[in-house]
RNA sequence: GGUGUGGUAGUUCAGUUGGUUAGAAUACCUGCCUGUCACGCAGGGGGUCGCGGGUUCGAGUCCCGUCCAUACCGCCA
C-alpha cells in the first residue's frame, strides 16, 4: 500500500493518528533546524515537518529534496502550533518518521502554482506539468462532472447511450471534412465525422426513439479561441417529438447542469425569433445579460441631406446609459473600435444628451437640435445617455452594430461572468443564400424541416423559408443547436433540389439515408451540445483550451508530442500516396 | 489567405533619441536561520536579445524578409 490517506484530508480530528502519504513536493521551506514541506496530490496539500533535533537522519534527506520529487512518507498526524486557515488541512502537519524518495525530478520549466510564472506556450509543451496546477485541474473536474450529470439526466428519461463510428465518409456539405486514407482500399478515404447526425437520424428509423453520445467531433477548419479541430458534443436525437419536446427536455437538461454543477437555480429559458435577433440584436446569438437594444432610425434622418445617412440601407443605433460625459479620447476609442479592419465600420456618429437636457451630436451641421431630440425619443434615452450610431448596408451595420454592442456591454460591466442568462434562438431561415455562387445553402443541415406553414414558399421565396431550427445561446455564446429532421422522402427529394442536388447526387452522397427513410422513419429531432464551450463558461474561462486536457495550438498543432508530423516513405507506400517533394524543415 | 499584438536569463517581463560591461522579479545553486506556509537574510551562476539580411563608426533598439506564438476577419455552428 502506497498510502493510507491523501493529501487532502486530514483534520484535526485526525491528530496522533499515524498515515502514509504520497505525492509531489510542491516547495520546501527550510527554517535552520527545522523543514517544512508541502506535499501535493489531486486532493489537496499537506505540510510535512522535519526536525533536526528529532531526528537528523531524515531531516537532511528532507534537505536534498527537490521540487516535484514523488515521495512516500509516513508520520503522525499533528496539530500545528501556528496554523494556516487558508487551506483545508492547515490546522494540522505531519511529523515524518520515514520517507522514501519514489522517484526525482528535473526542475520543471515553470512553477507549479495556480499563479503560475509560465506562458501559454510552454504550459502547453508541458501540459502534463500544468495540469498539475489546481486551477487547470479543477477545470477537468468541472468537466467530469456536467458529463456524469448530463448522463444521470439523459439515462433517467430513458435515452440510451449508442457509439457511432469515427471512420465514415466523406460529406462536401457544411464543414471541410479530415480525410483518412484506406490501405485496404487504395485511392479511398475515410472521412472524421463532423457530427454523429446521420447516424443518429438511422438509430431513429432503427426504433431507438431517445439517442445520446457524448462524442468527439472534426471539423478541419481554422482554429479559434472557442474552436478545436476535435471537439465533444453532447449529441440527442428523439423520435415521436415536436419542437417543443426537445427544447423542453434540454432546456431541462441544461437547468439541472446548472443546479447540480453549480448551483443556480435558473428560470425558463425565454425563447427570441432568429428575425427578432437580428433586428434587436444584429446577432444570431445574443447576449441577453444586458439591454441596448438595437433602434433603427432611417426614416427619422431622411430629407436633412446628409449623404451618408440618405446612401445607407440602414441607419440605427444603440443608447448607452449614463455615457454622455464620454470625453472626445473615448468616442474616438470607440471610432477606432469599428473602424478597425475586423469590423469595417466607415464611422461613428454620436449624440450626446447631456444632463442640462441639451443635445449635441457630431452630425449638428446636418440635424436640429429638434431632430435629435425626436431621435433620442424613439432610444428612449435620457439626460446623461449616449446615443451612438452607424449606417450603411443593412447586414453589415447590424453586424457591426452588434460589435460596438457587446463592446459596450463590457465597457460598461454589463457581462456579469456569474450572471448566466439563456435564451432559446428559434425560427432560423432554412436556407441561406451564397451570392457569389448564386445558390441555395442549407443554414443548418439538408436535413432540417421547414415550417410546415412554409413549404409552399420553397418555390416561390425560398430565403423566406423558416425551419423548426434551433439553438440555445448562455450569455452570447452558442452551446448548442439542432432541429426537426425531415422524415418524408418526397419532401426531402424537394429539399435537395432546392439545393441544387441533382437526383443522382443526392442518391451518391445521401441514398443510405433516403433509402432507411422508406423504411418507415419515424417524425424525429434532435440537438448537440458543445460540451467544451459549455464547461468554459462555467468555469468562467474566455477560451475552450483550458477545460480540454490536451488542447491543439492555433495552428491545430499539439506542441507536446509535436503533431502532425511527417510519416515513413514506406507508410505513404501502403497507402499508395505519392507525396509532392516539400522542403524539410 | 488577411489584420493586429508579441518573441530579450529556466520563467514572466523592463530596456529611454541607435551609444560604454543588457537589467528586475521569480526559479535554480551555496551559506545562515527552530514555526514557516509566496518564510526571511547574504552571496552566486545563468543571455545565439527568434532566425537571416540590410542601414550605421556603432543595432536588443531603425529597415526588409522569414519563422513561431496569439486574438480576430475570411472559413466554421
Amino acid at each position: 500500500m502506497y498510502r493510507s490517506k491523501t493529501c487532502g484530508e486530514l483534520r484535526l480530528a485526525d491528530v496522533n493518528n499515524e498515515v502514509t502519504l504520497a505525492g509531489w513536493v510542491a516547495r520546501v521551506r527550510k527554517m535552520g533546524g527545522m523543514t517544512f514541506i508541502d506535499l501535493r496530490d489531486r486532493y489537496g496539500i499537506t505540510q510535512l515537518s522535519f526536525n533536526q533535533e528529532v531526528d537528523h537522519d531524515l531531516f537532511e534527506q528532507a534537505n536534498k529534496l527537490g521540487r516535484e520529487f514523488v515521495v512516500q512518507i509516513t508520520g503522525k498526524v499533528a496539530e500545528r502550533s501556528s496554523k494556516n486557515p487558508n487551506i483545508p488541512t492547515g490546522e494540522i502537519e505531519i511529523i515524518v518518521s520515514q520517507l522514501k524518495v519514489l522517484n526525482q525530478a528535473k526542475t520543471p520549466p515553470f512553477t507549479i502554482e495556480t499563479d503560475t510564472d509560465g506562458g501559454d506556450d510552454i504550459r502547453m509543451k508541458y501540459r502534463y506539468l500544468d495540469l498539475r496546477r489546481n486551477v487547470v485541474r479543477k477545470n477537468l473536474e468541472l468537466r467530469h462532472k456536467m458529463a456524469f450529470e448530463t448522463r444521470r439526466y439523459l439515462d433517467e428519461r430513458g435515452f440510451l447511450e449508442v457509439e457511432t463510428p469515427v471512420l465514415i465518409g466523406s460529406t462536401p456539405e457544411g464543414a471541410r471534412d479530415f480525410i483518412v486514407p484506406s490501405r485496404m482500399n487504395q485511392g479511398e478515404f475515410y472521412a472524421l465525422p463532423q457530427s454523429p447526425q446521420l447516424f443518429k437520424q438511422l438509430l431513429m428509423v432503427s426504433g431507438f426513439d431517445r439517442y445520446f453520445q457524448i462524442v468527439k467531433c472534426f471539423r478541419d477548419e481554422d482554429l479559434r479561441a472557442d474552436r478545436q479541430p476535435e471537439f465533444t458534443q453532447i449529441d440527442c436525437e428523439m423520435s415521436f417529438v415536436q419542437q417543443d419536446d426537445v427544447l423542453n427536455t434540454f432546456e431541462g437538461l441544461t437547468k439541472h447542469l446548472f443546479k447540480t454543477v453549480i448551483g443556480i437555480d435558473l428560470p425558463d429559458f425565454p425563447r427570441m425569433s432568429y428575425a427578432d435577433a437580428m433586428k434587436n440584436y444584429g446577432s444570431d446569438k445574443p447576449d441577453i445579460r444586458f439591454g441596448m437594444k438595437f433602434v433603427e432610425l432611417k426614416d427619422l434622418t431622411e430629407g436633412h441631406d446628409f449623404v451618408v445617412f440618405d446612401s445607407a440601407g440602414y441607419v440605427g443605433g444603440i443608447c448607452a446609459e449614463g455615457c454622455a460625459s464620454y470625453t472626445r479620447k473615448q468616442l474616438d476609442e470607440l471610432t477606432d473600435f469599428v473602424k478597425r479592419p475586423q469590423i469595417g465600420a466607415k464611422g461613428l456618429i454620436y449624440v450626446r444628451y447631456n444632463e442640462d437636457g441639451s443635445l449635441k451630436s457630431s452630425v449638428d451641421k446636418f440635424y436640429s437640435e429638434e431632430d435629435l431630440r425626436q431621435w433620442a425619443e424613439r432610444f428612449g434615452a435620457k439626460p446623461g445617455d449616449l446615443m451612438l450610431v452607424l449606417a450603411g448596408e443593412t447586414e453589415k451595420t447590424q453586424k457591426q452594430l452588434s460589435e460596438l454592442r457587446l463592446e459596450m456591454g463590457s465597457r460598461l460591466e454589463l457581462r456579469d461572468k456569474n450572471n448566466y442568462k439563456c435564451l432559446w434562438v428559434v425560427d432560423f431561415p432554412l436556407l441561406e443564400k451564397d451570392e457569389e455562387l448564386n445558390r441555395f445553402f442549407a443554414k443548418h443541415h439538408p436535413f432540417t424541416s421547414p415550417k410546415p406553414e412554409d413549404i409552399p414558399l420553397l418555390d416561390s421565396d425560398p430565403a423566406a423559408v423558416r425551419a423548426n431550427a434551433y439553438d440555445l445561446v448562455i450569455n452570447g455564446v452558442e452551446i448548442g443547436g439542432g432541429s426537426i429532421r425531415i422524415h418524408n422522402s418526397d419532401l426531402q427529394k424537394k429539399m435537395f433540389s432546392v439545393l441544387g442536388f441533382t437526383e443522382e447526387r443526392a442518391q451518391e452522397q445521401f441514398g443510405f439515408l433516403m433509402n432507411a427513410f422508406q423504411y418507415g422513419a419515424p417524425p424525429h429531432g434532435g440537438i448537440a451540445f458543445g460540451l467544451d464551450r459549455f464547461v468554459s463558461i462555467f468555469a468562467g474561462l474566455d477560451s475552450i483550451r483550458d477545460c480540454i486536457a490536451f488542447p491543439k495550438n492555433n495552428a491545430g498543432r499539439d506542441v507536446m508530442i509535436d503533431a502532425p508530423a511527417r510519416v515513413e516513405q514506406e507508410q505513404l507506400d501502403e497507402l499508395g500516396i505519392l507525396l509532392a517533394p516539400q522542403p524539410r524543415k
